[in-house]
DNA sequence: GATGAATGAGCTTTCATTCAT
DNA sequence: AATGAATGAAAGCTCATTCAT
């Protein structure tokens, strides 16, 4: 039933958010329940365990954000208007809806005993550094970017996002998120574009 | 005594691995406790609380990061050095002593709530940020560093390393941490760098 | 559901007779529940902390004490003949079912830390303290006892009572506390009395 | 050695006064001992257990009120004033020095657990219940009390003001305690005294 | 599908007491 | 006599998960 397809991505939403905002451990299931107006009983007919949820958490984030990174790679344009493009598209999320860096960040990226079984290598995540691998494939095919190991220039990439995210989320940032924007896509450019 | 103060550090040292290996939630007192062979009720003799345990031993490591860096720093030589230096350095550390490193990603960064009174803006990570800020400063007094934000340069720089000692953790890099320093300190300097 | 109610009380009355057995502190939540057949966790769904349910405790008890003396004013006879009826019926309570004096006197008397928040100047006793002003009251409005401050006349009653039947647990009495009630009675009655 | 018998009275002294506010079960060990200025192993040497100590506490609050009913015995005076005189006597000391009261109607009153081995039938206070066993039959042999079973008369006198104490305590008069003595004193007179 | 009472394992923390120094 | 580090047992409380309804 496209109900029980509703309901599910409700408790995902839902899970994204509080998990995001608290951390995983911090967050119970009767907490999620609670927030959507269901029982933790119930909870368990869609998702078998709470670790179970985390995972399909970042796979439906990943998804996410990987589409964003998609519209880009779509546009007919310069590889530095990319990274401007992916940079600003970023910085907007963490804005709007910060959840999904969040969750990246506090939850992914730190409880690997949560991921360990079903999410190695990346996994869980595939679909949004497909996404990067295609951009920077792209810029290297088009001779705007220096050809390199794609995890290098991928680290790079997502590792100054992301810090750039929790630097803002510390508080020791003078200006709003967006207003690096510019900054950042620039000394992200320098660092990868090629010598010529 | 000085006992008590080796006694001390020795809980700290086995908290920071314990708590980068497994998570801080995944870690019990107990956990620690017999890791060194001591009781759990005797480990409170030394610090009140699981939390400023993990606030104690944050301080503690960046302590000994930020002071790998202040050796950097006090060298005589060229900026782009210092960043191979500090590339290095980094991913020595995240080879030999790989806890600091992951304390900071998996525990400081993550567990927000557990930091949040004592520790905000960064606080309790300052003798490690303030060497940074040092770096680059003089990289710009001396020319050849861009003049910009702090935190776009340390977002950068510290993004980046983080990021790709966590792709290291994930399995996805073909070769050693090592191998990548080069590459990875030339993208930095690229990044950073003045124009003229 | 009216289930749950039942429950709740279930749980009021063990805590009450076990709590006034062994004193709060000497009484576990596990013991509580052990007595009951229920979990330990399981209580927690009915009464958040073991404070709070001392607290529930002695409105709970006051309330059925409260009633008992409620009876009492409610008969058309002398001031004398009431005071006989509520020294027969505390000392056939303290007989009958001694948890609920025992209670008064080792828990709530004792444990201020325990009802400082939420029970401050006799709230959760009120039940029980109104309908002994309302004896009290109608006592001198009827030219039978004569006036003086409540608290004066209600601390001889109560302490009085009590204090007899603690001297009844300690196994100094000769006789059985219902034999006293006669003398008592009377001493109660020569106190209080108008002069005339 | 003097000096010992010095430090055992001092911690006697300074258990009193710490059970007496925060009750036997909050106060530990090692708060006793820093109040004191001395080590909680060093506070075994004088005392065997915390038990023992709470024993030998409510001896020696026990000897020091009996002490002072001892001298209002000594008078040669009617037995009316011998009643306001132990009235004002024991809220005197309820007023200025709390721990003797406190501790009576606190910890010995309701710990029962705590004193069941040693103390039976108030064998610890029975330096104080004989001063007002002495009290009572010399009111009678003058003809001035009537005869009474003892402990009808003890429980009125001292359930009386301990009650009246803890009334105080709540916070529920309207005067200080020293203002309520010769009301008191009279309901007393008035139950007790001969009917002639 | 939905509820929420129930369980049980486990965690942090406390503290009386001991004992080497 | 004095210290205080150390122990170990126990307590209050939480929560993922189950299951009868």
């Amino acid at each position: 039933m496209d109900k029980k397809r509703k309901k599910t991505e409700n408790i995902l939403e839902s899970a994204l958010l509080l998990f995001a905002k608290k951390g995983f451990y911090a967050t119970t299931i009767p907490d999620i329940a609670k927030y959507m107006g269901m029982s933790a009983g119930n909870l368990y007919n869609y998702f078998p365990s709470k670790e179970n949820l985390a995972k399909e958490v970042i796979k439906y984030s990943s998804d996410i954000l990987g589409e964003r990174i998609r519209k880009v790679n779509d546009l007919d344009c310069s590889t530095k208007e990319k990274i401007d493009k992916i940079v600003y598209s970023y910085f907007e999320m963490a804005t709007q809806k910060p959840q999904h860096i969040d969750y990246f960040l506090r939850v992914y990226l730190s409880n690997k005993e949560v991921f360990k079984d079903g999410c190695e290598g990346m996994l869980c995540v595939s679909s949004f550094v497909t996404e990067m691998m295609i951009f920077f494939e792209d810029g290297v095919a088009r001779g705007e970017l220096r050809n390199q190991d794609f995890f290098s220039a991928f680290g790079l990439f997502m590792g100054y996002l992301g810090g750039f995210v929790f630097l803002n989320g510390e508080g020791v940032l003078q200006k709003s998120l967006l207003e690096y924007a510019d900054e950042i896509a620039t000394n992200i450019y320098y660092a990868l574009k090629s010598n010529a």
